[in-house]
DNA sequence: ATACGTCGGTTGCAAAATCAAACTCGCTAC
DNA sequence: GTAGCGAGTTTGATTTTGCAACCGACGTAT
């Protein structure tokens, strides 16, 4: 199951490899919005079809999301999210909150938190309670023969 | 330069029509990294040269990255992130964070914050601090005629 | 001065992915 | 009976991708 990929050995190619092709993340996103069904998400999304079929079911073997039949006659299938899923939320945030900044004139949705008020997400850094900025972290690069600049 | 996206108008829609296309957040993590030259983000991606230059023009006309001319003969380009680029840490971050959870069995790159740490990200609610979970938000879909579940 | 290597790309082409629209199959509601 | 729903499949045209080879302007070693 686990491809070999290209270029640097890497968390995040790995993760783009399982939900990084188009539309996988925002079916995603209906998904865990509930919106469990086919046309739901079809629609929702705007992706095509046949796409849609495509994505769900390479997510499905990703065990991102899963298959569940609802009726047997006639079949009909509906999907929701694995906790692997569920745990996406962290990257749709983030991406949400990067898009509300620099790709969109006003954000389309907002998400009120338990605390009573709108969701203004953050990354901290769980050891130390501080939010993460670009200057305070170095990476180490544990794969042999790549360096952060690369191969030797 | 603001397409009309299919399906629910959202951030993170409009945030992977600029940098979801494939290998693209894979140039900006290797720019993050200091690897500047079109050479070493090629290598260390493993994109091909030809989709690779078309992806840093894409980036470069969203704003996430910037090409500059280092030497004028023989003529030599280098790329860096703009504030754009810079602030897709956080979905870098969050991406590498669920990756290294549920697409390796170990994670190849970790950060050492200024805490002295192993960076553990975490998404918080900047209102009142508490760890974002799922259940803990509900949405508000602020574009007329899409409601969670879809356009009435 | 001739050859060789580097850098930042192009070019040409075949294979794969994408798209919109129409079609299917098994039912249920009117 | 005919209309519609749900979850796809099929069709055929269009795009995008990946790969390998090539290029031009230079620096460097022989």
């Amino acid at each position: 199951m686990r491809e070999e990929l290209p270029g640097r050995p890497c968390s995040v190619a790995a993760a783009l490899n399982l939900v990084g092709e188009k539309w996988s993340l925002l079916a995603v996103r209906e998904i865990g919005f509930g919106n469990r069904r086919f046309d739901q998400i079809a629609r929702n999304t705007g992706a095509p079809r046949d796409r849609l079929t495509a994505r769900l079911r390479t997510l499905e073997s990703a065990g991102v999301i899963e298959r569940r039949q609802y009726s047997q006659r006639p079949p009909r299938y509906e999907y929701q999210l694995t906790e692997a899923g569920r745990e996406l939320r962290t990257v749709l945030q983030a991406l949400r909150a990067w898009g509300d900044k620099w790709a969109v004139s006003s954000p389309a949705t907002v998400f009120t938190h338990s605390c009573g008020h709108d969701v203004d997400p953050a990354m901290i850094c769980r050891h130390c309670g501080a939010e993460l900025a670009a200057e305070d972290l170095t990476p180490h690069v544990l794969a042999p023969g790549w360096s952060r600049e690369g191969p030797s």
